[in-house]
DNA sequence: TCGGGGACTTGGAGCGTTCCAGGCCTCAAA
DNA sequence: TTTGAGGCCTGGAACGCTCCAAGTCCCCGA
């Protein structure tokens, strides 16, 4: 009575109207649906036309109530403004999909809503929890990783043990571009830092490269925070007349873009004057045919991967923590050039 | 015994742990937890301590069964590399939490998968859908309206006699820009046209503000496929060098920056050369301190309305269909100025 | 003293699936 | 003819919550 056998019943329908139109049990109805063996043909085809007709769409609430399992993942971002979230994300789904998972996102917005963003995923009782980015210290997030299997990608926090990481490797990746630019002939070669842990790494690799190449005298660094006037001031900073470098590795395509322009409106050409290079091979690096030269994190690899680990850490909670670094590529672009002796 | 008093049990813990724990009965429970009257006060606080202790969340699963609402709201977004899918995002999200409802999004990548994405929003039985961004037609999302509330926001498809729309006015804001320009005293004003019906509106309204202004003579349209190269050839044909125009109103900021950077590759000055005005106010049209005239959409009132009207459609599924057009705000940046004759 | 009412509490019946322990056939081998 | 095996199908017990009808107290007024 609840449900008339037509569309006239206001709710969609359930398993057991379908059962009754097909003439078979709900079980069987089950059964086939599944996609598993053991029902005669007949009625096979006959449960499956039934479905067709009356628009049948399992209910997730109530298979995942008894099977205790979602097929489903969340994935917190850490701020969708970051243009190469869009490859890594693509990836990720993909990936996912193809292991019959689907994949639901939210955006964090700062600390004090980490917290309901979270609860939802909690209690939509996700398989399992993917933190894209970097993400704020969120106390709220570490209780969470211990009780939910967790991957962090493309950022380094948090730091648990139970919370495998994949990531480009920050502190490879600077070096190999203070490379490209000591080969350019560049002494003078600044950087236009950031704050957060993988930006500590990309410091760290400029650093450590400099002193490879005895160039230590020339380190420079001037820490910008993440926001735009923070990156344009540490770009003023570094592009004073007295002492300015030939050759700038900025920890973003974001910041070098920024510190392009501040350069063009000192009447610097790039990459004749200040050679210019980024890091992350975003969108931004090819916009208007800029043609920065920048490191690419490889996303495709890395949703991948982290997916992969995703899945390894389902199957068992409890094992050992990993860390998966993948190596950045140069790709040089325009901004870089000759240094002017 | 299935799951022993402390965390000793592998899976969560249920309302019946916390009843037990707390010393009442899983109705009482669920009351407090649900935050209604009628629960004794020493009862109240020895349900939340137990809940704390316990680390226990509700399932949404089970909840969702039971009140046959799952209190949440799927949007699927045409393309996340559009900036101002932010400022959208954020208002919309702020006006479903302010209304206890959780919001979960999806990328659609193109016409076949949008079966897949729905679907999951399907069976998961949200409340109400949202589309955002003018979505490629696809037959499955016309069946799915006709049974989930929807409404689009930021785009004009699908339409559908029970699909409301929220968006900008894109004709009058279009002619708002050529208002200015004409206001600068450019006569010779061009469009670089996009497609899909958003785009062909925004034509419409250059074509008759053009008329307006009794500069019938002087209208010239260039349409561009969405890609980056196709934007970038219709820049080449509309600055070649015989009949150029002083001035070009874009589809949107993304092809105004592509007009400007070509624009530069020929020696043009903006705005002294050339005037270019974008659409959308996205973040692109701050970038650098381009400071690009721009039109804005208003995105904050466009998700708060969008969510309006979706509440309004969950709780009246066959209300009439309802168009609200935001107008838009001319943002005169530096990449304006006034014609040289 | 009794009755009534209000404040608080509880058991149990769903919600729509899945999964499991059988049950009913039919057919072949003993 | 009996027995067993195997293919196919079914009822019913979960899953974790909400909601409702039906308590149980306790206090106050008649």
């Amino acid at each position: 009575m609840s449900t008339s056998s037509d569309t006239g019943g206001r709710s969609r329908p359930t398993i057991v109207d379908v059962a009754q139109r097909a003439g078979v049990s709900k079980s069987l109805v089950s059964l086939v649906l599944r996609g598993q063996p053991g029902a005669s043909e007949s009625n096979r085809t006959a449960v499956l036309r039934a479905a067709e007709e009356l628009g049948y769409r399992a209910n997730a609430a109530a298979r995942s109530l008894a099977q205790q399992r979602t097929h489903t993942v969340g994935a917190v971002l850490s701020d969708l403004r970051n243009p190469w979230f869009i490859d890594l994300l693509a990836a990720v789904r993909a990936e996912l999909t193809a292991h019959g998972l689907t994949l639901f996102l939210s955006e964090d917005f700062g600390m004090d809503r980490d917290a309901s963003v979270l609860d939802a995923f909690i209690e939509a009782r996700v398989d399992g929890l993917l933190c894209l980015g970097t993400l704020p210290p969120a106390q709220h997030l570490l209780s969470t990783a211990r009780t939910l299997p967790t991957v962090v990608a493309a950022g380094r926090e948090p730091d648990l043990p139970n919370v495998d990481v994949v990531t480009g490797d920050d502190r490879s990746g600077a070096a190999r571009a203070v490379d490209h630019l000591v080969e350019l002939g560049h002494r003078r070669i600044a950087h236009l830092a950031g704050t957060g842990r993988a930006a500590d790494l990309r410091t760290d690799g400029y650093r450590d490269a400099m002193r490879r190449h005895g160039l230590d005298e020339y380190i420079r660094v001037e820490v910008s925070d993440r926001s735009e006037p923070g990156d344009h001031l540490a770009a003023v900073a570094l592009l004073q007349p007295d002492d300015r470098p030939t050759a700038i590795l900025a920890n973003n395509d974001y910041a070098a873009v920024i510190t392009m322009s501040h350069a063009k409106q000192l009447g610097l050409d790039v990459p004749h004057d200040l050679s210019v290079v980024g890091y992350d091979n975003s969108y931004l690096a090819r916009l208007g045919y800029i043609g920065l030269t920048t490191l690419d994190n490889n996303y495709a690899d890395m949703g991948r991967l982290a997916v992969q680990r995703l899945l390894a850490r389902i199957a068992d909670p409890q094992s050992a923590r990993t860390v998966s670094l993948l190596d950045p590529e140069l790709k040089v672009g325009s901004t870089s050039g000759n240094a002017e002796h």
